[in-house]
DNA sequence: TACTGCGGATCTGTGTCGCT
DNA sequence: AGCGACACAGATCCGCAGTA
């Protein structure tokens, strides 16, 4: 079939290339008879623009790249999912598309199939990223060739940066006080990967409330490294074996699916037998057997945010500066606990 | 003849300017 | 207001002049 070009167009319609652009690109100042017109030739020649002549001519595509860590990559779970969807509408509203790529902290630029190729190579405007870790090359590699982004996460290496963050630290407090308010003492708290600063902050606040409300440091544990349903299930299941701690806080609602299996399996009841506290408040949370209680981030403002600034830096490069925010958790209580 | 190096044309869509 | 002419984005292709 053939592809038409804003040429053709205009050689039908009788008009010149330039104002077809116009029409497609609904600008003003076209004569409605004229726009119908080359609307109904569009419409029946099935002509689409050429985005990378069009990006060639703008020095803009509209793409943002979204970066979430490659290890999860295989694993991309429901709170990055939700997350992307809100980014994803936030960003069409505002005329972007958005794709999502696999990336590393620890190391950017070796695959020519990833997104970072793309960016540097002028397929896409912007990027947030996801899933930082402390030393996080992705950062540095954009910071160096002046790429706009925006993490969602934190920080701290460059005072440049932007980004769109939940308060961690007091997520983390907020669960270990509630679980301590309703009187458990011994607590064990499920985290992810030990290097990502969101879990370094979580295990902080966690360390703080259990500190502040003299919960003694044998019955308090933290376990790294659970990033699935799955790991979370094994690790419950042998420390079950062992005894039974009045609390588990999981970081992250859908890893405490596994937990419930395990608990469960056991014969043992939630929240009688061993309270469960989840961080994320995924929309599934509120159908779990009991219902969890967990901790929520305000995900769509998060998201508004993080396009927000995005946005800001690529409309007007040379006066961006720094912006920050920090949402604060909030606890849900359900029946888990 | 075979090859190198260079300038200009090409692709498509749009910014700018100017005409009626 | 409504439209067209021209120039241009950047990579690549093509043809031609010049050289070995």
């Amino acid at each position: 079939m053939k592809e038409y070009t804003v040429k053709d167009i205009a050689k039908i319609a009788n008009v010149s290339p330039r104002t077809v652009s116009r029409v497609v690109n609904e600008e003003k100042k076209v004569k409605k008879e004229t726009r119908e017109k080359i609307l109904k030739i569009i419409k029946s020649t099935g002509y689409q623009v050429n985005l990378i002549a069009r990006s060639l001519r703008k020095k803009t595509t509209g793409i943002l790249m979204v970066f979430v860590e490659k290890n999860a990559a295989n694993y991309i779970g429901n709170f990055h999912n939700v997350f992307i969807r809100f980014l994803d509408s936030e960003a069409n509203r505002l005329g972007y598309k958005l794709i999502v790529s696999k990336s590393s902290a620890s190391k950017v630029e070796e695959n020519k199939h990833d997104g970072f190729y793309l960016l540097k190579n002028g397929f896409a405007d912007g990027a947030i990223i996801f899933d930082t870790r402390e030393i996080d090359r992705r950062i540095d590699y954009l910071v160096e060739r002046d790429i706009p982004f925006v993490i969602v996460g934190r920080d701290n290496v460059y005072e440049s940066t932007s980004f769109v963050n939940l308060d961690n630290v007091k997520a983390g407090y907020l669960g270990a006080e509630h679980l301590i308010k309703r009187g458990n003492r011994s607590i064990q708290f499920f985290l992810g990967d030990e290097n990502f600063t969101v879990n370094q902050d979580r295990a902080k606040g966690f360390i703080q409330a259990c500190n502040d409300y003299h919960i003694k440091s044998e019955l308090r544990h933290i376990d790294y490294g659970i990033m699935n349903p799955k790991s979370a299930y094994k690790k419950i299941k042998n420390i079950l074996e062992e005894e039974v701690p009045d609390a588990l806080f999981v970081s992250g609602d859908q890893r405490a699916i596994g937990a419930y299996h395990a608990i469960q399996e056991k014969g043992l009841k939630i929240p009688q037998d061993i309270a469960v506290l989840g961080i994320d408040n995924i929309p599934l949370s509120e159908y779990y057997y009991p219902a969890l209680t967990t901790i929520s981030q305000s995900v769509r403002k998060m998201a508004e945010g993080a396009i927000k600034i995005l946005d800001q830096q690529l409309k007007d490069p040379e006066n961006h500066k720094s912006q920050r925010i920090i949402f604060q958790p909030k606890l849900i209580i359900r029946d888990s606990t």
